[in-house]
RNA sequence: GCACCUGUGGCCAAACUGGAUAAGGCACCGGUCUACGAAACCGGGGAUUACAGGUUCGAAUCCUGUCAGGUGCGCCA
């Protein structure tokens, strides 16, 4: 259950009941001793209305009906309204239960969307996880939810790649390692004239559609495909084959495209290259920003394909959101998409179209990340090093454990603590690459939320707690119970609030929360023994709900949990 | 030159978009395992939220200016 939209709606009610208007600005408590959940918005109300904050406080406690819903409504400082949940109320919130969105939207979410030319580095973590987990929550709020995997499979760096491949053979193993491969085929592309233009060659073959180069293509993109699967596959992230449509998919597109702007009159020749200049682009001295939509030489561009994209996604797809999830670097990029599309009656199911930006990596100088060879830190040489750490851990602290759950539970930790580090940053600002940092497994980290839940399966083990039989929900009245109860019903806002806006973080903080208070109350509450039989039920039931909120909010950040660590 | 983003203890950072005494984590100092799991818990020190003005009952958040860093700006994606 949403609380924070039940208590908004029943103040909004008392506001309109004594003619007051405005959202009633709901958050959890700044400080606990002043109850659970707090209204900021009669002060607001109350300026807008020209009156006193306090008396209209007064007069919105006076209509407000929170019966079976708060025990105590307080005002406060100049006109807080400090709300306390009714144990009843809790009761009735359970754990990891997601209220459906109504009404429920087509949101397509753009994300990973690597470069097949080359492999994925940590640089591709990012969109790939963050694009991930938002598109798992959305889909658990009920949505109807199409990935895309927007990959770059088309332009001239592969003629560069088509004809090394021709040269060094079919069967070539070098594209084991496509950074290699890439690297290789770029100095024979600078060295070697002839083979710069047997490469441009096979560009216009391709793009010519000549069935030996596009097959010959095709294979290269299979082999680079199947190395990014690879890394999906042990990311555990919900990208498929199917979710591909890649750059080349539009290609046949591209000409109506630049005809349909022609015909809306948005096109300006510019030099030779088609572009779309729009007054919303201009400066204070009135320079125009361009869109270039079609080169002098008339081939097309990044801009073009993305107008295809939104085409087919709010024509075809008939989306109602279109999430991108890709370098802040390419902000301005996008706001000039959107607004071509606007412009040109492209967004045809009016969709919102929304950027979703994140920083750049950075290395500890805080320069553009590279490893001391001036290379990138592939993805897959962070996830070995991950799950070796953490099976060490493992080993130091369970001795007993058999090799096969060491491999297993291993991965589930190290690869976890990887995705968390990410996920759980403001996805806005740069980051610093930091190995220790990222690899991390005490504080605010993944393997602190699946060491709560392996405690708590520890404890049913130990008990020999039938947890199936446990009363779906109970009432506490007492800290740090109570508070703990508090935390387990606020779910489904931590949820909201990460689509909204598609900020994973969010979550984070919030099972960080959990997971905390679990803790302390593990601590000073006993459950197996010293407590009486309904103390003890009790106590069951709250760390099931705190055991299934963790499990399931670790599931939606793409994270899986073990019984044993 | 123009535009956008960022600036919060030594480090990483939160603040639910204008709310109450600026969270939390690392690191540091001290305490807690013959005890339902110490990857944990309890306590401690450490902040003029880059700087200067302004708006108002109230500003890390909004406005203006300055400084610092980053990014982008006509045929790469």
């Amino acid at each position: 259950m949403q609380i924070k939209q039940t208590l908004g709606e029943h103040i909004q009610a008392a506001f309109a009941q004594i003619g007051l208007e405005g959202p009633a600005l709901i958050q959890g408590a700044a400080r606990e001793e002043f109850g659970d959940y707090q209204a900021n918005g009669v002060m607001a109300a109350a300026k807008r209305a020209g009156r006193n904050p306090r008396e209209v406080a007064a007069d919105v406690v006076q209509a407000l009906d929170m019966e079976g819903i708060a025990s105590q409504v307080e005002i406060a400082g100049p006109g807080f309204l400090n709300i306390t949940l009714d144990p009843e109320f809790l009761a009735k919130t359970q754990a990891a239960k997601i209220h459906p969105a109504s009404p429920s939207q087509t949101v397509v979410t753009d994300y990973s969307a690597p470069n097949l030319a080359k492999e994925m580095h940590v640089g591709h973590l990012r969109t790939t996880i963050i694009g991930d987990s938002v598109a798992r929550i959305l889909e658990a709020q009920g949505h109807q939810v199409i990935r895309q995997n927007h990959v770059g499979d088309w332009g001239t760096q592969f003629g560069m790649l088509l004809t090394y491949l021709n040269d060094t053979g079919d069967d070539s193993n070098e594209l084991a390692d496509l950074e290699d491969f890439y690297r290789a085929a770029k100095t024979r592309f600078d060295e070697d004239e002839d083979f710069q233009a047997r490469s441009r060659e096979a560009v216009v073959r391709l793009q010519a559609g000549d069935k030996d180069a596009l097959a010959m293509w095709q294979r290269f993109i299979d082999i680079s495909m199947s190395h990014c699967q690879e890394i999906y596959d042990r990311l555990e992230v919900t990208l498929l084959p199917e979710h591909i449509r890649g750059e080349s998919q539009y290609n046949n597109d591209l000409p109506q495209v630049i005809n349909d702007l022609r015909g809306q009159g948005l096109l300006t020749e510019s030099d030779g290259a088609q572009c779309v200049f729009l007054d919303e682009f201009k400066s204070k001295k009135g320079d125009i920003l361009p869109v270039i939509v079609q080169k002098s030489d008339g081939g097309y561009l990044y801009a073009t394909t993305d107008l295809a994209a939104i085409r087919y996604r709010t024509g075809t797809l008939h989306a109602d959101r279109v999430l991108y999830f890709t370098d802040a670097r390419q902000a301005l990029h996008f706001r000039q998409v959107f607004a071509v599309a606007e412009a040109a009656g492209f967004n045809h199911s009016h969709a919102s179209l929304e950027h979703m930006p994140f920083g750049s990596m950075l290395g500890a100088d805080g320069k553009p990340f590279k490893t001391r060879a001036g290379g990138v830190v592939k993805l897959a040489e962070l996830l070995d090093e991950a799950e070796q750490r953490a099976a060490t851990l493992l080993r130091a602290n369970n001795p007993d454990l058999a090799d096969e759950d060491v491999r297993s539970a291993s991965r589930i930790i190290g690869i976890g603590a990887v995705k968390y580090a990410d996920l759980s940053k403001n996805r806005n600002s740069d980051y610093v690459f930091d190995w220790d940092q990222m690899i991390s497994f005490e504080g605010n980290t993944a393997p602190y939320l699946q060491y709560a839940y392996a405690r708590i399966q520890s404890l049913f083990a130990k008990g020999g707690v039938d947890v199936a039989a446990l009363p779906a929900t109970t009432v506490s009245v007492e800290e740090p119970e109570r508070r703990l109860a508090v935390t387990i019903a606020g779910f489904d806002d931590a949820l909201q609030q990460v689509t909204e806006e598609g900020f994973p973080h969010f979550l984070c903080g919030y099972l960080y929360d959990l997971a905390s208070r679990f803790s302390q109350f593990y601590d000073h509450c006993p459950i197996l023994q010293g407590a009486d039989d309904k103390t003890r039920t009790r106590r069951l039931v709250l760390a099931r709900q705190t055991a299934e909120t963790l499990q399931q909010g670790l599931a939606l950040l793409g994270i899986g949990v073990v019984q044993r660590m």
